[in-house]
DNA sequence: AAATTATATTGAATATAATTCATTAATACC
DNA sequence: GGTATTAATGAATTATATTCAATATAATTT
């Protein structure tokens, strides 16, 4: 895709991209005050970033333990059908709880990280969905006994 | 914790949590009129979520490619210090292109998630911070091809 | 159950911010 | 070097955030 080998991020481009990623509610003015620019025009390059899908989303990150949501999990899947985007990645990227899905060089061909209440509803989804996705030969489950560190931000270089 | 166990969570909450993790910029005031609620109110109650510690924090996904991250990258490490939080995933867990650190049950001791831009990088980060950290006794590593999914968001219940 | 205390919500007022757009400046392109 | 394109400013308007006293609601105590 030429769209997104095309996308130059200038200083100040990047200048916005740090302070969003730490705090996506920051105002504008306040944005515009740290980069010495005019409201207006920080407003453009907040839009463009957004268009140009530079930057994806803008969410709070909810403590899981508060939502009783304290089973983390990693499965590794191993499937008949061939590289790419396949039939089972796609069913699988439909589950809510399911929060990552990635095609993995080597052996197992697909990690899957699930979020859920405790290891009985864990059971229930793969139960429920997996086993109705074809193609999936075999798993092998990893069970999360404490995170220590879990974020998805990006180290933005200055320039 | 007590602190910990005592979040309750009403309707309200969980509505504004759903909303907020879905679109973090969303004015108060938008908020307020989908709740039917005040914004004094609303603002009242996103204060509280915040020092309760239930809203960790507020972040604009940033699109890696647009960065050039593109190596992704799951790494399994053995270590000979006894579970809990060990002086190893505390080191881990500093270094900025480490998103994810966790304890895991099993023969592996830990699961580290590293974003780079390519495998050289990837390498001179192992070299430089991993060997320097004691009690790692060995590492499997796992390239991630492609992702077809990728986010942190939680299944809010409605009550 | 009434009284008391604590907690949450409202609504109005003020301060601050978002947004628009015409003008000016800076850059890139022939 | 002149023109086209893109980006930034500043002022005006509209909308929002925030504060706080008053009121309502819920929880607790006796």
């Amino acid at each position: 895709m030429i769209s997104e080998t095309e996308i130059i991020l200038d200083k100040t481009d990047l200048h916005i991209l740090r302070l969003m990623q730490e705090n996506a509610r920051i105002s504008n003015a306040d944005l515009a005050r740290e980069l010495g620019m005019a409201p207006s025009g920080i407003l453009e390059r907040v839009k463009k970033l957004e268009q140009k899908n530079v930057i994806q989303q803008y969410t709070a990150r909810i403590n899981p333990a508060a939502l009783q949501q304290n089973l983390l999990a990693f499965i590794f899947m191993k499937a008949s059908d061939g590289p790419g985007s396949s039939n089972a990645t796609i069913e699988l990227a439909k589950i809510p709880e399911v929060q990552e899905v990635h095609h993995v060089a080597g052996d197992d061909c697909y990690l899957v990280k699930v979020r859920t209440y405790d290891s009985a509803s864990l059971m229930r989804i793969m139960r429920s969905h997996f086993s109705k996705i074809p193609n999936i030969l075999s798993t092998r489950t990893t069970i999360v006994l404490e995170t220590v560190k879990e974020q998805q931000q990006l180290v933005i270089p200055q320039k």
